[in-house]
DNA sequence: CTGGTGACCGCTT
DNA sequence: AAAGCGGCCACCA
C-alpha cells in the first residue's frame, strides 16, 4: 500500500485519541508526521472509511469548532457526541484549554 | 493526462 | 503587533 501511507498514519493517530478528549487537525497532522498535512487530515476524515473505528467527531479545528460539512446527521450531532463524553463547550466551541488532547510529539 | 479543490495550520513579511 | 500566503495528500471532472 504505497498510496495512502500518510492517510494510514492520520487514521492511526485519530484512533489514538482518548475518550473525553478532542484533537485538532493540525495536531493530528503533526503527530502523523508533518503539520502541513492538516488539510490532508480534513480530507482523510472526509473519506471517513471507518466511522466506527475512526472517531472523526473528536477532531475539531483550532478554533474548537466542528466542521460545517460534518456528515453524521448534522453538526449538532458531533457536539452532542462530544458532550456525551464529558467535553465542555463554550459559546458553541470546545474548551480547548482543558479538553484538547494533551499528547506530546515523539 | 492535467488542473483544481478540500472538514486546515503555521510561517513569513 | 497583524495580515496574507503557501503547502501537503488524494479524488473528481
Amino acid at each position: 500500500m504505497a498510496d495512502g501511507e500518510v492517510f494510514s498514519k492520520i487514521y492511526d493517530v485519530v484512533r489514538q485519541i482518548p475518550y473525553g478528549k478532542v484533537a485538532t487537525y493540525g495536531q493530528v497532522a503533526e503527530l502523523a508526521g508533518n503539520k502541513r498535512w492538516a488539510r490532508v487530515v480534513g480530507y482523510a476524515l472526509h473519506l471517513n472509511p471507518d466511522p466506527e473505528g475512526i472517531p472523526c467527531y473528536r477532531v475539531v479545528n483550532k478554533a474548537g469548532n466542528a466542521s460545517s460539512a460534518f456528515a453524521f446527521g448534522g453538526i449538532n450531532r458531533q457536539i452532542e457526541l462530544l458532550k456525551a463524553e464529558g467535553v465542555q463547550f463554550i459559546d458553541g466551541h470546545v474548551d480547548m484549554e482543558h479538553f484538547r488532547w494533551n499528547r506530546h510529539i515523539f
